[in-house]
DNA sequence: GAATCAATTCAAACCGCTTTGGATATCTCA
DNA sequence: TGAGATATCCAAAGCGGTTTGAATTGATTC
């Protein structure tokens, strides 16, 4: 069933079916009634290949996922960071479509997004030090905003954010406060945007208290049960070790855990931990009481905030560049104490 | 650039110039070359929505992620699957379109997938018993390939699947070689296909051997971390405690794990621990060697070759069901020992 | 040399919708 | 009463490709 055999049937022309069912003022509310009508009737509905050729949107963003070389992006948070954009999407009839491509043929699959037309815009994840993908978005005229930031990047452009940076330094002053003062950072991988905001906070609240960095208490990695296990163990192994430790997500959080509690120490009393919390679906950091203390923000609902940011942004591509700072919550849990008395 | 203009640069008509870059056999091989040359040159590339509206397909797949009520699905197994299956969508030039949608919206979403001609096919995740979108699929004529089967559904359809069955029996009867008689089971939710089979296959191994199954041994749940947490607590506060647990996920068994350690026991030694490794590319189970003894498939091949089975479905829907059954290794590492003298 | 055939090329229809530019009928108000 | 509005509807021209059917050319066959 297509327009013109619903236009047959009712002894009408396909334009007057067409601006019926989309809403346009020049027909009669009869008429509308009557088309209305029968179109549920017969179970039409347009099809969305004419639709897109027809005026020329694809109402479709696109997602890029770059593999291989570096997997950081597929994990739990870009997940639920999908989940979140994914449901913007649907509320507003437009497709979410997804391109995993080998890391070297991310400008490429770019290029052609835009130039084959399959996309309206799309979002950048995961944003790096002076990311190349915005000037080259910029370039090629496909509307974009990127969740996160490039520090290093001058022009303006559409970014949503976690205040990464703030959110640390809470979590140091928070820690100083109990009287720890041998704190270690399990960080991301710092030419990761994200973890050089982090980091920052973290310096920065050591310094305010005229605590000096130390390098051997600054691990960067992926974040990965096994190699929060492992930067975790190389600090207890030091000569003083850490009395607290910053983990960059819950899944390295716990293998920061494993190590603590496989040195026979007791999370929260001789070690306290903090993590930063994406809020995920699937891996709650507890019920009622959280497991860890940690900086929380819903990724997902930021999934949500960018999709809208991006559609208004399509929508009205001369409106400038919109920015927008999450913050995070601080939430009290379980993993964290008074230092211990040296 | 279009075809036309395009045309009109060379002096040919857009349809020659068509069928000179689709490879068609009726054209001068110096014109083709011409043509191409002449495309690469104009950064010529073919508008994606007019090649679907002209050739009536959609060059796209669709994958429906059902949200709110039941989140299982929003997990980094989804995550790593998805990955797989954009490979090949990628490599043959397909469309990967995901639509997060609200429990309730499921089957409009299938229905409205396939009128509006938005994809060609759709995978279907997470199969549960009985499953309703099987005979939905079947009925409005939409190409589909199952992640996993849906027992009690009698009629053939394509699927893709571990033999979960196989690998709990045979992860049970390792434990029972060790000597473990006291076997906990934390798995998954029990409406979902794989582990009513990995219950099974545990069921089995057990009968086999002439040992009872306990009840109190068997939990089933979301696999997070805190539920494998719980329900481990919850075994080992019994009378009399098992030796060793199989957990259905990575995510739980850690949180068996930190039941068992949190209880002064070791792992390995007071209580085995064996579980599925879907072998996420974020996740390793430790690199060289195993932390956990596991049953291990990959996810993320699996959905590379249930994407392939897909577009096989598609370019030849006549071809009849395929079905194929993927076998789990049993990687032995340090979560495992023999029973401990009772 | 006419008929046949293969190799090339093209004009035009088509995919299913949107949208422009009338056309027609009905009103409105001087 | 008649010109200008207004309301309603439609024919036709896109959108940018693919594909059918036919035309043209040159070579081959008898």
């Amino acid at each position: 069933m297509n327009l013109k055999e619903l236009a047959t049937k009712l002894g009408l022309s396909p334009t007057t079916v067409s601006r019926a069912l989309n809403g346009y003022p020049e027909v009669n509310e009869t008429t509308r009634e009557r088309v209305m009508a029968a179109a549920k009737r017969h179970n039409y509905h347009p099809n969305t290949r004419a639709i897109r050729l027809a005026t020329g949107r694809a109402m479709a963003v696109g997602h890029v996922i770059p593999i291989a070389t570096r997997h950081e992006i597929v994990n739990p948070v870009f997940a639920d960071f999908i989940a979140g954009a994914g449901e913007t999407y649907s509320r507003n009839d437009y497709d979410m479509v997804l391109s995993v491509v080998p890391d070297e043929d991310e400008d490429a699959t770019y290029r052609a997004l835009k130039s084959k037309g399959n996309v309206d815009g799309v979002i950048v994840h995961a944003p790096r030090l002076n990311d190349p993908r915005i000037p080259l978005l910029r370039e090629i005229g496909l509307p974009f905003v990127v969740h996160g930031r490039a520090t290093g990047t001058l022009e303006p452009y559409c970014w949503l954010d976690v205040n990464n940076r703030r959110a640390f330094q809470r979590a140091t002053e928070f820690l100083l406060d109990l009287a720890h003062v041998r704190i270690g950072l399990v960080n991301g991988l710092e030419f990761m945007d994200f973890a050089i905001r982090r980091r920052t906070g973290y310096v920065d609240a050591l310094t305010a208290r005229g605590i000096a960095t130390d390098p051997a208490l600054m691990a960067s990695d992926e974040m990965t049960e096994v190699s929060g296990y492992r930067a975790t163990l190389a600090m207890l192994a030091l000569a003083n070790p850490p009395t607290a430790i910053l983990a960059s997500s819950m899944i390295s959080g716990m293998g920061v855990r494993r190590a603590v509690e496989g040195a026979g120490l007791t999370v929260g009393r001789d070690v306290s931990i903090i993590i930063h919390d994406d809020d995920l679906s699937y891996m709650k950091n507890g019920e009622d009481v959280p497991i860890f203390t940690a900086t929380r923000s819903s990724v997902r609902e930021a999934g949500r905030l960018a999709a809208e940011m991006l559609l208004a942004v399509i929508a009205n591509p001369e409106g400038g560049p919109q920015q927008r700072l999450l913050e995070a919550e601080l939430i009290i849990g379980q993993s964290t104490g008074p230092a211990p008395r040296g």
